[in-house]
DNA sequence: GTCATCATGTAAGCCGTTACATGATTGC
DNA sequence: GCAATCATGTAACGGCTTACATGATGAC
C-alpha cells in the first residue's frame, strides 16, 4: 500500500523521502503523516527490488526536477556541494526516480483487486488518486466495486437498526452520522461513475480498448506547463 | 483498542466472542468484521489480566442473559446439555462477564488521551460509542479534541491547495470530497458539543462534579425495559 | 445424515507505529 | 554560534489480517 503510494508519486516526478511524506500528507490527505520508520524502509525495499533508483539531483537529467525550497543562497550552496554521489545532491538528500520495472510493478499494484479482503477507504482513496494511470474500464470497476461495498454496508446497518439495537444517544448519533456520510459517499461515487461511463463510451467508439499503459498523460503534462 | 471495544460491550451485558464480533460489525459499524484471529486472543489476554471471566450461561445469575437465538427446541437442548463447565453453556460457547478490575481498566482506557498520537477516526468513534460511561467533562474534552484535530487537517489541506498542487481531476475530486466530509463532521461535532455544554452546565449547578464511575446508567436501563 | 452456520482457537505474517540516533542546512 | 527544520535511518514492537484446523448445533 505504501509502496503503491510511493511509486504513484514517483511516476509524476523525482522526489526524496521527506518530500514524499509531505505530498502524501498535504496533497492527498492520505496517510496523515506517514512515519519515517515506514517510509525509508519502504524506499530501501523498492530500491533493492529495482523499482526505483537514486539519481543525481536536478540539472539536465531529462526528468522533472526536485522542487526547490525557495531559498536562493541555499540552492547555490547545494549546487556547490554537489558531488558524484549517486542520489545525493545537496549532501544527505537522496532523490529517487522510478524505473521501467517500477512502472510495471506500479501498474500491477494499482490494477490488482484487493482479493475480497480489506477494500478499505484508504486503499480506495489511493487508487482513485492515481486513477489516471488506470485503463478506463479498470477505473470504472474500481468505482463500482467501492460503490457496491458501501451500499452493502448501508444495507447491513439498516438491518441491524431494524431489529432491536437499543443504543444510547451517543452511539445512535454516531451511527446516524456514519450512515449519512456513507450515503453522501455513494452519491459522490454515482457522479464519478456517470462521468466515467461517458468517457468509456467515447473511448470504446474511438476503437481504443483496454491496452495502453498510461492514460491522459498528455493532458497531465499540458496542465503543468513545465519544460520537457 | 479492540480490548476497549470488548470491555465496552461487556459493560452492558454478558457475551460470547462470536456475538461480540457481530455487535461490533452490525451495531456500531466500527471494526467492519473484526477477525477471529484478533478477537479470541484479545479475550484470552483480558481473561488472564483478570478483566473478564467466563460465566455460566443465562439462568438466574443476576446479569443480563446472553441473547437467545430464537430456536425453542435449540434452547431446550442447550439447557439439557449444560454442565458445570465454567463459561461453557451450550457446549462450545464461552460466555464472558466483565469483572470489577475490568471496569477499572475500561474506565482507564476510555479516559486516556491517545498521547497526541494517532487520534484516528476509529479510536474516536469507539470512545464516542461508549461516551455514556465517561464523566461529562471528559466527554466534552473528547469532542473538542476531535473537533480541533479535524479543523487542523482542514487548515492544512487548504494551505496545500493554495500554493501549487496541480492535481488531476480524480485526485482533485477525492480531495474536495474529503474536505466536504470533514466540514460536515465538524458541524456534527459542533452540534454534539453544544448539546454537551448544556448538560455539563446543568450537572455543575446540581453540584455533581467529575467523580462517579457511571453516568446515565439509570436512563439506559429504563430504555431497555428488561427484567432485572 | 448431511450441510450451513455457529463457535473457538493457533500460526505466520504484513503493515504500520513509536522511540531512538544522527547529521546537514539555513535563518537569525 | 545556535536553534529550527530538513533529512535519513534503525530497532522494537503493536495490532490486525489471512490461512489453517477443529468441532458442535440446528434445519431439512
Amino acid at each position: 500500500m505504501l509502496e503503491l503510494a510511493i511509486l504513484g508519486l514517483l511516476e509524476d516526478q523525482e522526489l526524496h523521502g521527506y518530500e514524499i511524506r509531505k505530498r502524501l500528507r498535504d496533497e492527498l490527505g492520505l496517510f496523515a503523516n506517514i512515519s519515517f520508520g515506514s517510509l525509508y524502509p519502504a524506499l530501501s525495499r523498492l530500491e533493492r527490488a529495482g523499482a526505483v533508483e537514486a539519481v543525481e539531483e536536478s540539472g539536465t537529467d531529462g526528468g522533472r526536477a526536485v522542487p526547490m525550497t525557495g531559498s536562493l543562497s541555499g540552492e547555490r550552496a547545494a549546487f556547490r556541494a554537489r558531488r558524484a554521489n549517486p542520489g545525493r545532491g545537496r549532501r544527505g538528500r537522496k532523490v529517487y526516480r522510478i524505473t521501467e520495472e517500477g512502472r510495471r510493478q506500479f501498474a500491477a499494484l494499482l490494477g490488482s483487486e484487493p482479493g475480497a479482503g480489506i477494500e478499505d477507504a484508504r486503499s480506495f482513496g489511493l487508487r482513485l488518486a492515481f486513477a489516471r494511470y488506470l485503463p478506463p474500464q479498470a477505473r470504472l470497476r474500481l468505482l463500482e466495486r467501492r460503490r457496491a461495498h458501501l451500499a452493502q454496508r448501508l444495507i447491513e446497518a439498516q438491518a441491524a437498526a431494524g431489529h432491536g439495537s437499543r443504543l444510547d444517544s451517543y452511539a445512535r448519533s454516531l451511527v446516524e452520522h456514519t450512515t449519512e456520510s456513507t450515503e453522501r459517499d455513494i452519491s459522490w461515487l454515482d457522479r464519478l461513475i456517470d462521468a466515467e461511463r461517458g468517457r468509456v463510451a467515447v473511448t470504446t467508439i474511438a476503437g481504443a480498448g483496454e491496452r495502453a499503459e498510461e492514460y491522459h498523460e498528455m493532458k497531465g503534462r499540458q496542465m503543468e506547463g513545465e519544460a520537457r
